[in-house]
RNA sequence: GGAGGUGUGGCCGAGCGGUCAAAGGCAACAGACUGUAAAUCUGUCGGGCAAAGCCCUACGGUGGUUCGAAUCCAUCCACCUCCA
C-alpha cells in the first residue's frame, strides 16, 4: 500500500467534486489516513452503472493510501431514503431484502481489496441500527435534530408542497438512521469521511453536524456530481431498461456496447469520472480521436477500460472478438465451431432439434422462436423490407426455410434482424 | 348532496350507425445515408393464415336496439370540472 496522498487535486481535475465540506480534507489526507464510507442501498439485486461512480470513488481512496469503508444498507434499506424521490417508497420486505444484500457484498468485495493494514472493511448497518432502542435513540440522537431545519430540506419540501404525495414518518426519519450510520463508523473505525452522489449532501451534512455535537469532532464530507448526458436523457439506461454489473443481468457484451455508444460530447468527462486513467492521458487519447471520429478511439477506450475493471480481462477479450465478428464485417463461416461458441458466448440463443432443422424449419418461425419478431406478421414484414439476415447474408424471402444447409460449423446458424439485434441458433440432439 | 363532462390502439388525439383494424401526431421497428452517432428521408406499425384475400380480437365493463354499433339506448365502473 502506497503511503497516504492527498487525491483531491486529481478529483477536482476530473470533475469528480461537486460539493464538500469546507473543513480540511485535504490537510487531512495528506497527513494520514482518511477512513472514507459510502452507502449502497440494497433496493436490487445488484449494482448497476448509476453506481459505478460511488464505486470507483472508493477505489481511489484506497488507491490513494486512505482506508474505505462499504457500508449496505441493511437497517436504512427497510426504512427508504427519500433522497430525490417524489413519492413514497414501496418498502423491500425482509427475504428480498436479505438476498440483496448477499449479492451487493459480494459484488463490492470484488472491487476494493478488503487484505492488509488498510483493507477496506464491508459494514451492514442493520447490525446497529437493528439493535437501537427507540427511547434512547429519540433522546440521543432525535435531540440533534431541528424538524425546522429537517422540513426545510429540498428533499423534504417538495414532499410536502405536493398535496397528493405526503411523506411519512417513515421516510422522513431516513436523515437520522444515515447521520446514525456515521456516527457509528466514527465510533467504530475512525471514520472522518462521507462519500456519495450529490443528492446525499443533506444526508452527509447531517452525520457530520451529528458527530460536531455529539463527539465534538470535525469530519468531512464530499459529493460527486450527477452524471448527465449531454442529449438530457437519464445516465445509466439503456433500451432495454438498466445497465447492470451483474454479467447474469447485463451481459460484458452488452455492458461493452453500453460505453461504446456513449456520444462524443459525454465520452472524455465519463473517462475522467470513471476510469482510471490519468487525465493528461485521456485528453491526449479524446485529442487523438476527435481526428478520426468514426473509429470512436475514445468511446473503444472507455468501453474497454470498464468492461476490464467490471468483468476482468478475459471477459473483455471475448466480447470484443464478438464485437469484430459482429460489426467488423462477416467473416462468420472463417470462425471454426470453438471460436463461434466463443463468440457468441453473450449472445442470446435458443436451441432448435436437429431432426427439425433436417425437414425445414420456416424463417418466419424461427424469428419468432427466437424473439426476434414478435409475431410471424411482423418477421415476416421485416424479411421483406429486407431487415433479416441469416449468417450475415441479407434473406428477402419470406417463404425461405432453415435447413442444414444453412448450419455454420458447429452446428449453429446466426439470425439478425437490423444491424445490432442477434440471436444465435444452436441445433441440439 | 346537486349539475355537467370524459373514458378510442404503447402514449396523445380524431371519428359519432355501414365505406373503421379506426385520421393525424408521438413513440417503436426496419431500410437508405452515416461513425454500431445525431439529423434527415422512406417503409412498417393488433393477431393468424395456403395472404392484393379471408378469419379472429379490439374503441372502459355488462346488457340491449339494429340486417349492421367505436358510433344509438340502459346500467355499472373510473376519472375530471363546476355548484353547495
Amino acid at each position: 500500500m502506497t503511503a497516504a496522498q492527498n487525491p483531491l487535486d486529481d478529483w477536482q481535475a476530473r470533475g469528480l467534486i461537486h460539493q464538500a465540506t469546507a473543513t480540511g480534507l485535504g490537510e487531512a489526507m495528506a497527513a494520514g489516513t482518511v477512513t472514507g464510507y459510502i452507502g449502497f442501498d440494497p433496493t436490487a439485486p445488484s449494482l448497476h452503472v448509476g453506481s459505478l461512480l460511488q464505486l470507483t470513488v472508493l477505489m481511489r481512496l484506497q488507491r490513494a493510501g486512505h482506508r474505505p469503508i462499504a457500508l449496505v444498507g441493511g437497517g436504512t434499506g427497510l426504512i427508504g431514503d427519500p433522497s430525490g424521490k417524489d413519492e413514497e417508497r414501496q418498502l423491500l420486505d425482509v427475504e428480498g431484502l436479505a438476498d440483496n444484500l448477499a449479492a451487493l457484498e459480494r459484488q463490492l468485495r470484488g472491487f476494493l481489496d478488503f487484505e492488509g493494514e488498510l483493507g477496506a472493511i464491508m459494514v451492514n448497518n442493520m447490525d446497529w441500527l437493528g439493535e437501537l432502542n427507540l427511547i434512547e435513540f429519540l433522546r440521543d440522537v432525535g435531540k440533534h435534530f431541528s424538524v425546522n431545519s429537517m422540513i426545510a430540506r429540498e428533499s423534504v419540501k417538495r414532499r410536502l408542497e405536493g398535496r397528493d404525495h405526503g411523506i411519512s414518518y417513515t421516510e422522513f426519519s431516513y436523515a437520522l438512521m444515515q447521520a446514525y450510520d456515521f456516527l457509528e463508523l466514527h465510533d467504530r473505525h475512525g471514520c472522518t469521511l462521507q462519500l456519495g452522489g450529490s443528492d446525499q449532501w443533506g444526508n452527509i451534512v447531517a452525520g457530520a453536524d451529528l458527530i460536531r455535537r455529539e463527539r465534538s469532532a470535525e469530519v468531512h464530507g464530499l459529493t460527486t456530481p450527477l452524471i448527465s448526458r449531454s442529449d438530457g436523457r437519464k445516465f445509466g439506461k439503456s433500451e432495454q431498461g438498466n445497465v447492470w454489473l451483474d454479467p447474469e443481468q447485463t451481459t460484458p457484451f452488452e455492458f461493452f456496447q453500453f460505453w461504446l455508444n456513449t456520444a462524443d460530447d459525454d465520452v472524455a468527462g465519463y473517462l475522467k469520472l470513471l476510469t482510471f486513467l490519468e487525465v493528461a492521458e485521456i485528453d491526449q487519447a479524446v485529442g487523438d480521436a476527435a481526428k478520426r471520429p468514426e473509429a470512436r478511439q475514445a468511446q473503444r477506450l472507455l468501453a474497454a477500460e470498464l468492461t476490464r475493471m467490471v468483468h476482468g480481462d478475459q471477459a473483455l477479450a471475448r466480447v470484443e472478438q464478438v464485437t469484430k465478428v459482429l460489426f467488423g464485417g462477416g467473416e462468420l463461416r472463417q470462425l471454426d465451431s470453438a471460436g463461434l461458441r466463443e463468440a457468441f458466448r453473450t449472445s442470446p440463443r435458443i436451441r432448435i432439434d436437429r431432426v427439425e432443422i433436417s425437414t425445414g424449419v420456416a424463417l418466419t418461425e424461427a424469428l419468432v422462436r427466437a424473439s426476434l419478431a414478435p409475431s410471424k406478421g411482423r418477421a415476416r414484414r421485416d424479411v421483406e423490407s429486407g431487415a433479416i439476415s441469416i449468417n450475415h447474408e441479407v434473406e428477402g424471402d419470406v417463404h425461405r426455410e432453415l435447413g442444414t444447409g444453412d448450419l455454420l460449423p458447429g452446428g449453429f446458424i446466426v439470425l439478425r434482424r437490423g444491424r445490432k439485434t442477434y440471436c444465435l441458433i444452436e441445433t441440439a440432439g
